[in-house]
DNA sequence: TATGAATGAGTATTCATTCAT
DNA sequence: AATGAATGAATACTCATTCAT
């Protein structure tokens, strides 16, 4: 007696969600500030004290609301920083994707210096949190969109080389990447902020490698 | 639907202002639709999750309603479990009330029979329902229709006892539906589902204690 | 070079245990004190507030133990409930073989009514808990110690039930033992504490199922 | 055994009474067992669990020891870390003077071959740990003696660099020294182990920014 | 009347560290 | 010197409930 009549009364559950993705997309307003000020504050805290100092509640104080508000946001901890990998990605994808359409139809040597320059914008930005987030990166799981925007820059990176009869394109596109994070990444942890020298530096690193005269 | 139409079995008091009952008595069909709606997803909940999957939240999205409309209609979480309570004793009584007519007339052993018969009807429609609902019912403080619709079932059990010359039928009304229920949960719990099984060794309970032979 | 030598200094680890299983088996007094506190305290919020007031942050105050403390005892709060009611069930074991072996060469009015009164033991040693026990046996998911334990009980009953050439005494047993428990719980929970008067019922009610004649 | 032999290598300071500081340096055989198994079992859990994995207990435990044991040879968590990635420098500082005075009168190409050799020396030995070391001191304020011992590294990098007449040669260095540790890091992250291969293409970009033709 | 964003007290659990024995 | 019992601040996360829109 009790229901039978009222079953298409009810709704089916919401599937559930990867511990990464965030628990709702803000459609309002109001959401959408909500949930950009937590990720500014994480983004905050971990351009200060690392990622020991990212706590939840640090979090949520620093963004001006109450801890259940950030968790009806993110479902765990992950997902705020996987968030800002994420966003990270992007916008490094959008560097990369500019680089490219700028690289294309100039000799090697210009188009070395289009992406080295791509894969330092986003340091140039905020030093401290793309050093942070890198680090993050790697012990967090990643889901499907970010390893998506990664696979992407690669991508690009191995179509610029190959159109310059580069052998081994993915392997040395590999190995370009990792050098010039290796500088880099040594270069912003001592302090370094003078990315115009920085630039050349890894311009001659880079154009060493694929063996491009100075 | 879902219980309202038996409320004039019983003399309504003035309605309570307590928490355990529902805010507004549904007047208008829309109302009582989704006053409907919540009873039927904590139900569903309830059987399928237990007293622990019980949320607020849980309950207002499976209902299709916001939370903001479940709390127009119930002021806490435990009104609705016991408007689901009142709801179950209220079928429960009109189970006995069947009964009680049913046995008019008979001999003890048929009169049994019947009685019997009422005290499983609420398992046979839905057994974990029942189950999660007696549990439940434990903890909640009972308002006074329920109190009132628990008097009513052991006053109708009490009065076929009299009327066939038993002694102390209160107490004896007191320990038939007792060892009814103990025999019920536990069966019920250990998963059987054969209920004709079930009833015969009830009817074997009740009659041992009244004295009937089988 | 760093620790090759070393691999034999290393003491393998420990088996990871479940998470009803107690983290440590208390071996020093004063472990052993502490650990009885624990559950004691548990006990006792079991008995005046029930399952909903249970923490382990209250548990530790009432224990006078830090909460760090608790959880070197119990690897959960389940840990605790479980253990609570696997003493229950080695005390209503003893309890059902004292009886056993009293019930030995007597006719069955006798033997039902030795294993009437174990069954009442527990509830008559602390009512309360024994009721709050019993219902959060349901919710647990038992380890094998305490269904042996609870396997022993029944065997027990069976056995004298197929001594006295009961019909289907497993069946019989069970339904024995639920009928017993219905009774016993809803006197408990209604106040009774006049426990002889009870058991007078229930040996009514068992010797009732059974066909002796009262 | 654990790194202790290398410590004449450089004058060593007064014994700082930080956190970071062993309490006692070993001075008898069996505080110098204790105090290398407490190193190597924080080494193991480094390398199969990561930095997330390390409990001061837990070392304790697979070191065999109790834990007032461990804090009776390090005075905080960070110390062990610290005395572990000391080794690691100890171990590295060794590698850069073998590979230094293997390359004393050699032509450049061959020079980088020995200190390309040197740098890839700790991952080869213990790929995993050595991973979670240098991602460790990143989070650590090291001590001066490790400080000294990375200077020392850098010095033969840059005494090296100077002979061969390389302009800018402490610049330089640090940018060798960066990019090859990017390109291992991001080589053994990605799992690879054909290490003679990873060698040559550090070779191809060490030579390569120094503008050796291949 | 309905919505759903926001709240925050409360809960289980961990882990570095101390100290009595 | 060694032990391991005890500590408690800190942490991630939940969920009943409110209230501005």
């Amino acid at each position: 007696m009790l229901g039978y009549s009222l079953a298409p009364l009810l709704a089916s559950e919401t599937p559930l969600k990867s511990r990464l993705n965030p628990r709702k997309t803000p459609r309002q307003e109001r959401s959408a500030v909500t949930c950009a000020a937590i990720l500014e504050a994480a983004a905050r805290i971990l351009e200060t004290s690392g990622s020991q100092g990212i706590t939840t509640n640090h979090v949520a104080a620093l963004a001006g609301v109450s801890i259940g508000t950030l968790y009806q946001y993110f479902p765990a901890k992950e997902a705020i920083l996987a968030a800002l990998v994420r966003q990270m990605r992007q916008d490094m994808l959008a560097d990369f994707m500019s680089a490219a359409r700028e690289a294309e139809g100039k000799d090697l040597a210009h188009a070395v210096d289009a992406m080295v320059g791509a894969s330092m914008c986003h340091h140039l930005r905020r030093p401290a949190l793309a050093q942070a987030l890198e680090r993050e990166e790697l012990e967090l799981k990643l889901d499907k969109e970010t390893l998506a925007l990664k696979a992407g820059m690669r991508d690009l990176v191995v179509a610029v080389l190959r159109d310059h009869g580069i052998d081994q394109p993915e392997r040395t596109a590999f190995d370009l990447m990792s050098l010039s994070r290796g500088i880099v990444d040594a270069a912003v942890q001592a302090g370094e902020r003078d990315f115009d020298d920085l630039k050349a530096r890894m311009r001659r690193a880079v154009g060493g490698y694929l063996g491009i005269a100075a």
